[in-house]
DNA sequence: GTTATTATCGGCATAATGCAGATATTACAG
DNA sequence: CTGTAATATCTGCATTATGCCGATAATAAC
């Protein structure tokens, strides 16, 4: 019958940029299956990490700085915010010098779990790549990062890339050298 | 203050799984936000490209195997297909085996759009990456396949990567002999 | 002091999904 | 052949996460 060979969607495998682009269609799409199959932490879910993340990264802030570097409309940060409140992950302050800013903080408990989280996920990643040589690691790390580099540069220029180019860490010089 | 120290979840920058765990989740979160920020086409959305890139890949499958290699709840495959066919995307008949099932197999316009789809993504790519070295673009490639390799051989055994790791497979488009 | 701007919050709508129950069809045991 | 179990799909309901719009409170500008 037709769908016996040959895909119409040539997915030419000597092209690189074709294959690059299914790939990273293909993680995300695995990432989004994992979330749901299995939630990683029912008290720190998916938002309250990635909100721990940028504050851990840009210290306290208010909801729109935490909007725009999450990329997310306030609303949607705020209701982030005030669930991570009532689990105690973060505090939240009015802002003596402008008391309609709500200044948002990591608690110490928040911090724990977040690194708690991270150290988890990392574990899994070595388990998972455990076959992997030294170099290879460190060759898909230099590559990850590159390519998010250029996401961010194409797409968000706009957004504060937490998590990605962290503000005082810049992943030092992705240069194109190394082959093999 | 907080903001200027070293950041509680040590993102240890000499530890190629810590930035592959960080980087991984960074760009499922790009995606994420490209995703919502610009629907890319009102008639073949995500769901459908996805739905077509499987059809493509297996062949007139049922609701079940397509849900199967999807990894979704057949409910959902069932809206989907639904709205696909509502689009003229896909064409579903009864089988004649077994009435309960319906094949679904891609119309002629829904692999055309999902071609078409396809290529405006290369492009996109290559343009995005238009300053990357031949050699590096390779490595790219093959980092990002083994690690959905190691994903999929992980989490998700159970699911036919459809479009992620069939290079020289045949699809096996037979109407389910899968009732052991 | 009045007005414009800003930050946040709350209501509403949307999209995608999973689960449970209903229905139709097939398979199997007697 | 009949009755029961298993299967495939569909439909209704609930859940989650999000964006947009308007309301409210506070600040800034004039």
């Amino acid at each position: 019958m037709t769908g016996e060979t040959a895909p119409v969607a040539a997915r030419d495998e000597a092209d690189p940029v074709a294959v690059i682009e299914v790939q990273a269609a293909v993680l995300t799409r695995n990432f989004e299956l994992l979330r749901r199959r299995s939630g990683f932490d029912s008290q720190l879910d998916r938002a309250g990490y990635l909100l721990l993340l940028a504050l851990d990264s840009l210290g306290p802030s208010d909801i729109g700085t935490l909007a725009a570097a999450l990329g997310l409309d306030p609303s949607t940060v705020g209701r982030q915010v005030a669930a991570a409140e009532g689990k105690g992950l973060v505090t939240r302050n009015p802002d003596p010098q402008d008391r309609r800013r709500s200044v948002v903080t990591a608690s110490p408990d928040g911090l724990a779990r977040m690194a708690e989280l991270s150290v988890a996920r990392q574990r899994r990643t070595t388990k998972m790549l455990a076959g992997w040589s030294v170099e290879d690691l460190a060759q898909l790390a230099r590559m990850f990062t590159r390519y998010n580099e250029e996401v961010a540069h194409h797409y968000f220029t706009g957004i504060d890339q937490v998590g990605c180019a962290a503000p005082h860490d810049q992943p030092k010089h992705s240069t194109a050298e190394d082959d093999s």
